[in-house]
This record gives C-alpha cells, structure tokens and sequence, in this order.
DNA sequence: GTATCTCCGG
DNA sequence: CCGGAGATAC
C-alpha cells in the first residue's frame, strides 16, 4: 500500500440533493479525501456531480435509487468501484465498494446503508425487522471471505453498546439496540475480526452519538444513539490515526439527523 | 362615505403560508390599507394571522380551505365582512366581501378567485371550463343588482384584452384568453358598468401584466398575461387616484405567479 | 420531524 | 414549474 495520510469520512445525508449545500460546506471545511455517503435519496442521473467536482472530488461511485436509500462514495483520489452488493435481495441501493487507486492504493472502502428494520422487533410480526438481520446475516458470510484490507463504513442503524445509547434499559425494545440486533452485529464483527474505530478512539463510556431523532422531544434532551460507524480490517485498524465526529452540523440549518465521523489513516 | 386617501391592494399569493414572510415584506413596503390575497391555500386555523397583525393589519376576514383556492382580505382600517358567495355552489373558498367601516366608510369590497377552468376550453369535454363560464353568469346575476359603491377585485383568470397576453391569436385556443370567456366576462362588466382600473390607469395597448406561468420557457421570455383585476362601480373609478403593478416582487425568492395591484381612491 | 413519492390543480 | 395533499419511510 502507498504511503501517506488519508482521511476517510461517511455521512447519512437523508437526501443529497437537498444537502449538496451542506456536503460541500462540510468538504470545504474538513476536506476528508474520501466521503461515504448514505442516504442520498436520488438516482444517479440527478446525483450533483458538479457540486463534487467543482470542489474537487473527481472520483465517485453512485449507487442510487429513486426516493429511497441509495449510497455514494466521492473522493479526492482515484478509485475504482469494485462491488454493489444486494444483501437483501430486493433491488435496493444499499451499498458500494471501491477500491483507492491513488495515495492509499489497494484500500477497500465499503460504504454500506443498513435497514433501519421497521417499528416491532419481532420476525413475525414486522417482516422488516426480519430482513435486517437477515441482511446482516449475508453481510457475515461475505466477511468471513475477505482477505484485503478493508474498511467498511456507514449507517448500521444499530447501537452495539450499552453507551451508545442514552438509556440503555429503556432502548433494550427499541429496534436499533435489542439484543437480538446486537448479537447479530456481533457475529458480522467476529466474521472478520472487524475494529470498531469508533470506540479505538473515543472509548467506552464516553458519549460518542451520531444519530438524533428530528423529533425535538428527543433532540433537545439530546438522547442521541451512535448508528454510524466506521470499521477496519485488524491491519488496517492498526493505521488509524485519529477519529472525530463533526456534531456542529447538527447546528446547521436544516440538518441531516445523522452527522460525519472522519477518521485518517497512515497508509 | 368618510373622506381620506384608501390605497387597496389585491395579489393571488399562491399559498400565504409559504408566502407570509413575501406579504409582509410587501405591506412593509407598499403599505396598503387593505389587502385583497387569492389563493391562500389553506384554512383559516392555519392562517399567519400574527404576520398580519404585528404588521398592523388588525383587521382581517379569512374565507380558506384545505390545500386549495381561499381568500383573504387584510386592512389596517376597520372592517366587517358581509358576504361569502358561492357561485359554483360546490363548498370552494373563492370569494368574501367586506365593508369598510373607517375611512372609506361605505365602500363594498369584493375579493374573488375565479376558477381557472382546465386546459381544454371545451364545456363538453372539460366540466372545469364549463364551471368557470357558470361561475361568471352567476356573478353577473349578482352584479345586475348591487346598488352600493363596490370595488371588486382578484385573479380573475381572463385577459380581456388582446393586448392583455403576449400573443392574442396564439392564446385564442388557450383558457383564459378564449372569445367566450372575453365574452361572459364583459357581460359581467356590463351587468354594473364596472370600470376596469387596470386599463383606465394604464391604457391600452400597454403592457400589463400580471402573470407568468412557473414554466421558464413562458418567464423568461415575458409572456404574462394580464389575469389580474381591480373593477370599480361607476362611482368609485372617479374616486381612483392612481394604479401600479408591483412587478419587483417577480424578483424575490420564490415568487408567486402572480404580482401585486394596488389603486389609491380619494374616498 | 423531515423527506421522498404520486396525484391533483394552477 | 410550483403548490398542496396523502401515503410511506426513517
């Protein structure tokens, strides 16, 4: 691999093009060479290329879909898109893979929008919940098969510790944090042996939210949950350099409910 | 009737609410004592009437509805609100008539939103073109009898004249400049002898206009059309002073369709 | 609460 | 092209 700082960011946008705004705010001031996006809510056709390249982010993969969902990777240096995985089954836009090219050569970046899984955490009764961890489920198998240096990041819409919600007790029925969701995580992780780089850096039990409800009940209180997450192979885990969340989007107007965690690597 | 300077002004604002920030602006700026809105879209629980009231116009009589059509008429001198016709006899909000009780003691004004009538101009093939000549004859019935000094004004949806749109024989076939609807609404005017303000003020074949389509192929190369009228009793078009179009508003953020009259009278 | 869609209406 | 609506999703 080549030499070199490279700093990696993903972001749940909840619609690109409302935010491109933003994105480009959040560009300009933290200039990440790559940017994993989720959520873009858009086809490809209407993604806004020209606020990226305008801003210098030349190199992007797009995997988009009308309304909903939808991922995008955009960065400073080259890449090669390698895989759009449909670990549902179903047609939804939900992940991209790329390679880097340029100054980190041969770093898989894997940008990944898990299901938020409905209201009921139950199989029978919310068919979503069931393809959540159905959809984790395919993610570990395709795991325990990588042998590259990886980074996976995005939204998992799942808040594995205790900590990374502002109640645990009273989130122990609330998809995103049951047990059931846990574990399944849990297994996704063990299946490669995954960091989590979230908690390298800012560790347990320190507040380390990326998700607030738009609801105000809950915002104002902020009782937040940490949703996104950024994850490296053990050798890449090992590069990490330094990791941060961006929490002062959420003072921008008109925010995304979710906010930017960046992290850099010497690679 | 008292005497004093009364300036009325009329603008179909295509939603009051997403416009309350646009109308205030206007009344901080024209000033008008009354204020005659089409098109709010919206009921009248859900009217901005603290927008109004902070911008001293305590005096105000609100005909909405749910998402469509709804007027509004708004004074800084006392009113009281006499009528709420329903020529099209189908429940829509799209007339109230007031009293004023200040200066200009005695004048009727009536603020209408004729329907717009569907694209085809056509009774047969188009119910909506037949409703809007019905709602017209209805008026005219109405008019044969009014014995108070009136102002009538609104989005009337026809251009009269042919120099009222930018191309009269293209927009022959087109609703709102149709032969008969030119037709029923000059029977309209002759039921009261209404006096036309907008061309007594700005005489024929001068320009305009009071619409443009949102299409940009139509604004940006000026094809309004005149949509938009002030028509006064006999009696009162001696009292008009003077007549303009706000035209700038076309120029702010977001702008309606339609542009704002206003006529003074030395009543 | 925010944002998408499709449909209706202009 | 721009509003509102209701439905759907997060």
């Amino acid at each position: 691999m080549a030499m070199g700082m490279v700093s990696i960011a993903t972001w749940n946008i909840n619609s690109v093009r409302l935010r491109a705004d933003q994105v480009e705010r959040f560009l300009r001031q933290e200039a990440p060479d790559v940017l994993c996006l989720q959520e873009i809510k858009t086809e490809e056709k209407h993604f806004p290329h020209a606020v990226f390249e305008a801003a210098g982010y030349a190199h992007r993969a797009v995997h988009g879909q009308k309304g909903y969902h939808g991922v995008a990777t955009v960065s400073r240096i080259p890449l090669r898109e390698v895989s759009r995985h449909d670990w549902q089954d179903n047609g939804e836009a939900r992940h991209v893979g790329v390679e880097l090219l340029g100054p980190g050569q041969g770093l898989i970046v894997e940008n990944v929008y898990i299901p938020a899984g409905g209201d009921i955490p139950d199989r029978e009764a919310n068919p979503k919940f069931g393809q959540k961890l159905d959809f984790l489920g395919r993610m570990t198998r395709w795991a325990e098969a990588l042998d590259r240096p990886t980074l996976i990041v995005g939204d998992f819409n799942i808040a594995p510790l205790d900590c990374d919600v502002y109640d645990h007790k009273a989130l122990l029925k609330v998809v995103s944090h049951t047990p059931i969701e846990v574990e399944t995580l849990g297994q996704f992780r063990d299946a490669h042996g995954w960091v989590d780089l979230g908690r390298q850096f800012i560790p347990a039990p320190q507040r380390n939210y990326s998700w607030w409800s738009y609801r105000s009940y809950w915002r104002d209180k902020d009782q937040g949950r940490r949703l996104d997450h950024m994850w490296a192979s053990p050798d890449v885990a090992t590069q990490a350099r330094g990791h941060r969340i961006v929490e002062e989007t959420r003072k921008w107007d008109q925010p995304s409910d979710h906010v930017p965690l960046i992290t850099e690597f010497d690679l």
